[in-house]
DNA sequence: CTCTATACTGCACACGTGTGCATGGGTCAT
DNA sequence: ATGACCCATGCACACGTGTGCAGTATAGAG
C-alpha cells in the first residue's frame, strides 16, 4: 500500500538532483538553469505531485486557514454571512475551517482552541456573544479575530468588528408601525441572544418614548434561553404570541424573520388575519420573509457584505494594514404583513 | 513582537530537560518518572502552551481534518446535511474544511487540488454530480471519498456513497396525487443537478406509465442550465408555472421544495387557489416547507442522517473498516397543498 | 595559461513534534 | 565487589519544505 505521496525528496532522486533544487525549480526560481527547471517541472507532473501545505504551514508561519465560529449552520442569516466570507476567502486562496458552537460557552472555548492548535492565521466569530474568559484567551494568543454582528465596546484593541446597526434598524422598524398608526406596539425577543436582542429592544423602547408612548411592560415577550440545540425560533414565535394578543397590541415587532413567521402561523392558527388585524415586522429579511404569505415587512441587514467585509478585515489585519471597525446601515423593507391598524 | 508561540523545546529548556522528554511527558507516557511528568505538564500549563497541530500532523499521517465540498450554502437541504455531518465530526474531533462549488466543475477540481494539498484524511462531496477528470483524480490521489445523494454506479472501489432514494421518492409523490384522483400531473425539474433530477423525473414517468396514463411531454418543464451562481430555485418555479398551465395539468411535482414555493408564489399572482385549482408537491422537507402558505405536501429526506451517516462512513473507511454504501428511504409527508382535483 | 567573476547546485539547518535506540545510573542478588 | 537488570532520560533521526551559505564549474578577460 503506497499511502504516502510524493514528494520533493522524491522528485529530486527520479531527476538526479538534490530536493533544494527541485524546490527552487517548483517555485519558477530564477536561480536554477531553465532547462533543469522545466525538466524538474515536467518529472513533478509526471508523477502527480502536490505540494504538501502542512510542511509549508510549518515552515512558513501562515497556514492560509482561518477559523470560522457560527451558532448554527442551519440559520439562514448565518450562511448568507458565510457565503460573503467564503466568496472573498475563495478569492485569496484562503481556506474555511468552520465550527458551529450553538451558543455554547463552553464548546465556543473548546472551537478557539482547536482553531489554535491548527495554527489558522486568524478568526471570523459570528456567535452571539463575546465572554470574558473567550476575550481574555484571544488576547493571550494573539490571535486576530474580526467580530460580526457583536459591537463589542472596543474592550480590547485586538479586537475587530464589523456590525450592522441594530439599534437604528429596530427604530425604522417601531417608526414605520407607528406612521402606519400604530401606538399599541408589541415586542417579541429571544433570550440567548443577549446583546443584539438588548439592542433591538432599546431602540424599540427609545421610538416609542419619543413618541411619547409608555412602554408596557406587558407588550413584551422574550422567549426563554434554552441551552437546546434544537430549539427553534419559529416554534418559540408561535408560541409567545398567543400571550400578548390580551394586551390589545395591534403590531409586533420582532427579533428576527423566524419569529415573525412563527407569529403568523399562530395567527392563522388563531383565525387572525395578517396585516388586517395584526401587524408584523421582523428582522433581517431571510429569503423565508419573501416567500411566506403575507410577505414579511423588515429590516434588511446587508448580509453577504457582513461576511464580505469581515473577511476583507481580517485579511488586510493579516498584512499588517491599519483597520478599523465599521457599522452598516440596515434598511426597512415594506412588504404586505404591515398596515394601518383596524380602528382607522 | 514575540509572534511564535511556546513549542515543547522552550518548555524543555525552562524545565532543564530535553524536547523528547517533554513531548512523552506531556503524552502521560509511563516513561517518565511521575513526578518529573507532572511537573512538566504545569510548566506547559503556565507558559500557555498549545500544541502545534501542524507538526503533528506532519509527523503522523492523520491530519484529522474532512474536505466538505456542496455546491451552495444558502441551499437549506445542504445546510442540513452540513449540520449532521458537524455533529459526528465535532464528537470525534475532527475540523471541518468547508468549500463551495457552485456546481463550477472546474472551481470543483480545484477545491479537491486543495484539499489534496492540505493533506485532508478525506472528503465529503455533496455536489450536484461527479464527473470523469473528477473521479480519475480522486483514484489517483486515493483520497477516501464518501458522496452524498449522487447514486455514483460504484465506477470506481474507492467511492462510496450514501443516498436517499430519489426514485422511490418520486414514485410515493407522484403516487399520492394519483390516489387523490388525478390524472394529468405536471413536473418541473431543474437543469444542472442532472442525475437526481434524471431519477426524480424516472420516477415521475414510471409512475404514470403503471397507471396507464401517458406523459405528455406538454406537462414537464425544466429549469435551463445557468453557471450564474446567483440562480434561485424560487425565481425558477416562479417563471415555469405558466407554461405549464394551459396544458390543463391539476397537479405538479416539484424537483425540490424550492420550486414549489415559486408555484405558489405563481399561483398567487395568477389568483389560482392551493389546493383547490392545483395541487402542488415538493421534495426534501426543507423548513421552509412548513412555513408557506399552504404548507407543502412533500417528500422528506433524512438530511440529518445522510450527513451524519456519511461522515460516519468516512471515519470507519479511515480506520480500515469494511464499509458498504447505503440507500436511505424517503417519506411522503402529507400536509396541505395537495387535495383532490376540481372536476371531483 | 591563469585569474576572476558569474551562474548554478548542494549542504545543512530550520520549522515543531514523535519515537527507536542507546546510555546512564541505580538496585539487587550472588 | 561485581555482574545483571531495569528504569528514566537523552540522542538522533524522521516527516516535507524552504533558504542562507558555501562550493563547483564554466566562461570570459587579461
Amino acid at each position: 500500500m503506497n499511502r504516502r505521496s510524493v514528494s520533493i525528496q522524491d522528485i529530486a532522486e527520479a531527476a538526479g538532483v538534490s530536493h533544494s533544487t527541485v524546490s527552487r525549480a517548483l517555485h519558477d526560481s530564477d536561480l536554477i538553469r531553465p532547462e533543469v527547471r522545466q525538466r524538474i517541472q515536467q518529472i513533478a507532473h509526471e508523477m502527480g505531485y502536490t505540494p504538501n501545505a502542512v510542511a509549508q504551514s510549518l515552515k512558513g508561519q501562515r497556514t492560509n486557514t482561518i477559523g470560522l465560529v457560527i451558532t448554527s449552520i442551519a440559520d439562514p442569516f448565518a450562511g448568507r454571512v458565510v457565503r460573503g466570507i467564503e466568496e472573498i476567502a475563495q478569492a485569496n486562496r484562503i481556506s474555511l475551517l468552520l465550527s458551529v458552537s450553538y451558543n455554547d460557552p463552553e464548546l465556543e472555548m473548546e472551537i478557539i482552541e482547536t482553531f489554535h492548535r491548527r495554527r489558522v492565521d486568524g478568526v471570523i466569530s459570528a456567535t452571539a456573544q463575546i465572554r470574558g474568559p473567550y476575550v481574555e484567551r484571544l488576547a493571550q494568543i494573539k490571535m486576530p479575530t474580526v467580530l460580526i454582528n457583536q459591537q463589542a465596546e472596543s474592550e480590547a484593541d485586538r479586537l475587530h468588528s464589523v456590525d450592522a446597526d441594530d439599534y437604528a434598524g429596530a427604530r425604522q422598524a417601531v417608526e414605520h408601525l407607528l406612521e402606519l398608526g400604530h401606538r399599541k406596539i408589541g415586542y417579541l425577543g429571544v433570550g440567548n441572544r443577549v446583546q443584539s436582542n438588548r439592542r433591538r429592544f432599546a431602540g424599540y423602547c427609545d421610538t416609542l418614548s419619543s413618541a411619547g408612548i409608555a412602554v408596557d411592560a406587558q407588550w413584551v415577550r422574550i422567549a426563554p434561553t434554552v441551552n437546546n440545540p434544537r430549539a427553534d425560533d419559529v416554534l418559540d414565535g408561535q408560541a409567545m404570541l398567543p400571550e400578548l394578543l390580551p394586551t390589545g397590541v395591534t403590531a409586533v415587532f420582532c427579533y428576527n424573520d423566524q419569529i415573525a413567521v412563527g407569529v403568523l402561523m399562530a395567527c392563522r392558527e388563531l383565525g387572525l388575519r395578517v396585516p388586517e388585524h395584526l401587524s408584523v415586522v421582523g428582522y433581517d429579511d431571510v429569503d423565508l420573509a419573501s416567500y411566506v404569505t403575507p410577505p414579511l415587512t423588515t429590516i434588511h441587514q446587508p448580509k453577504l457584505r457582513l461576511g464580505a467585509i469581515a473577511m476583507q478585515m481580517l485579511l488586510d489585519i493579516l498584512e499588517g494594514k491599519a483597520v478599523q471597525s465599521r457599522i452598516l446601515p440596515n434598511e426597512l423593507v415594506v412588504r404586505a404583513s404591515t398596515a394601518p391598524p383596524a380602528g382607522q
